[in-house]
DNA sequence: CTGAAAGCGCTTACAG
DNA sequence: CTGAAAGCGCTTACAG
């Protein structure tokens, strides 16, 4: 592959010159850039972002750790992201931590041994050793979804409090008074914000939440269906299963459909976390849809003003309730907004 | 960041003999192995990939250019991809294309100019002039899922052909006779090869495949709407569509839907590459699944053997039906397969 | 406007 | 077994 000096040589000038006009430095005459990218075009030159990055000690690359890859949730923030970077002129690498604190620490190392320029990341536990230690040895970082508390990092996610309370108001208005959670792992904020969030909404409406009726998952789907099959298995199996993601929520369709059970004839379903796919479910599922796209794109400008040092604050945008079919019909007679806050009722 | 020369300076040696601890090298003293290893521990040293690989001309990173995240087929192919690369001592970088050529482009010229080892292709159209040249300038370099005739690189995919037979021939037994398909972009062999053997197979029933039945999709899930409302719009609509892809059937089905009909009672569905959601759909949908983890792991294996100078052969793996409910109820007597290869009856 | 030179952080023949 | 030195392909003060 031609380098520099290839290029140097073919233009007949030094390799100075050459990487002044490939990087668009104003003192160079006319004639010398002409040559130069005459010499560029003949031997399609490209420069080696290998030797460039280890001399201006930058990659112009971020770093996206993601909980894992086959949650339709994370690929959307995965696109996003990729493609606001791309518009501020920096690549990503993606590492998939497959919701496993080790898979998760071997990216962060690799991501960290190849010298990005900053790291996204959406944490499956309370923090590795090595993620911490880059926080503190000042690696720009911001976490996105997940965060991990009391270390000084920005976190872009979203508010799920108000969306959840809008689902519990629409299932306590459709009969439903035992409510059940299937939760993601107490290691995640995610995991613990959204039973804290469903506990405090069932509490407005006097209801419990019962130890029996908070199933512990892993966000993956084999746990919703694990989780759903020990609520099915109950003496009183809950009315409403809320699936704490859309992976567990599968799950617990599979569980539902293996028993030959019927949603919401039998067991009411939502989910935290909206996906096209629930719009053709049988039935189709209510869920909490967050704007993902948004804190993928909010997460990367937060991560390049860090970079660039202007600051790079945390942003939370609210999530909201989409009602579809998993949970009953309504009464023809009620209205449709279970509380003051806006909730979009789906066409479907 | 801690360089090499700083845990030389903390061990008391050359920054050589730290190389060579490093590196396993056998010819390092006892004593000055273990002076390194504490001096790498106390600064918490981790040597820098960037200037390794500059040095070594490898970079032990593997690139990867898949046609839509969205697609949750290159999502699970991706996953594989970069598990098995792992395995065998490589990261992934994966570029997004969107099946869009010119994003695909910026990811190839991207990855090249990072100087990835090798790079593993799912082209979304006949080829880039920079692609092209990449492969000609003997990048090692594989082609999965989709590929480039003429081009002489390996190719590792799967053959729906046998597969579509027994679609078709399920189909017809139970007494579809106007069969369409939503095709793929005619640039991508997959997007030509399902309408072919969706043809050969309709054709060995005596069906016809009309101009009119024959839709031109993008592999995307609006083109997949666009194309069914055309569909339904024709004098005489088909009486099953054939999406060749999962985004695209997904696309057909809002579109069914949006209508107010009914699969398969109005309309009967069926899709190339099967999904998890298309268990729990209303109804199940009948789809032909790819070995995809297969597919995936294949592929590195037959690009690292490029790689490291074992020649890295072409591969080809069967894909197979599963039949759901969305092409109707076969009659209760008929026999299950529709033909002597072996079809998977979904539990479901 | 231009070039010679230093240096980024490594690895690896070469000499001892 | 060990170290001094060259060199990977760039960028960028410095001097002219």
């Amino acid at each position: 592959m031609a380098s520099i000096k290839d290029v140097a040589a073919e233009a007949g000038v030094s390799v100075a010159t050459v990487s002044r006009v490939l990087n668009g430095h104003p003192s160079v005459s006319a004639a010398a850039r002409a040559r130069v990218l005459g010499a560029v075009e003949a031997l399609g030159y490209r420069p080696n972002a290998v030797a460039r990055s280890l001399r201006t000690d930058q990659t112009r690359t971020l770093g996206l750790v993601i909980s894992d890859v086959l949650n339709p949730y994370f690929t959307e923030l995965a696109r996003s992201v990729e493609e606001e970077a791309r518009a501020l002129g920096y690549s990503v690498i993606i590492g998939n931590a497959d919701e496993r604190p080790d898979l998760q620490d071997h990216h962060v190392t690799t991501l960290l041994d190849r010298r990005i320029d900053g790291l996204l990341v959406s944490p499956t536990d309370g923090g590795s050793p090595r993620m911490l230690e880059a926080a503190r040895a000042g690696t720009p970082m911001v976490f996105v979804d997940r965060w991990i508390p009391g270390v000084d990092v920005p976190v872009v996610r979203s508010d799920g409090r108000a969306a959840v309370r809008d689902l519990v108001a629409h299932l306590h208005g459709l009969g439903h008074r035992r409510l059940a959670i299937i939760a993601g792992p107490a290691a995640t904020t995610t995991g613990r914000e959204r039973v804290d969030a469903f506990r405090e909404a069932l509490g407005a409406h006097g209801l419990p939440l019962p130890d029996a009726y908070i199933g512990q998952g892993d966000f993956q789907a084999d746990s919703g269906r694990r989780v759903t099959e020990g609520f099915l298995d109950l003496p009183e199996p809950p009315e409403v299963v809320f699936a704490a993601d859309n992976l567990m929520a599968l799950g617990a369709l599979d569980a539902v459909r293996a028993r030959g059970l019927r949603v919401p004839r039998d067991i009411a379903l939502a989910a935290f976390d909206d996906i096209r796919w629930f719009v053709h479910t049988d039935p189709p599922v209510t869920a909490i849809a967050q704007p993902t796209g948004e804190l993928g794109r909010a997460a990367v400008r937060a991560l390049v003003d860090r970079i660039e040092g202007r600051g790079g604050a945390s942003v939370t945008l609210p999530a909201r309730l989409v009602v579809r079919r998993s949970c009953g019909e309504p009464p023809a007679s009620s209205p449709q907004s279970p509380s003051p806050s806006p909730v979009r009722r789906s066409t479907t």
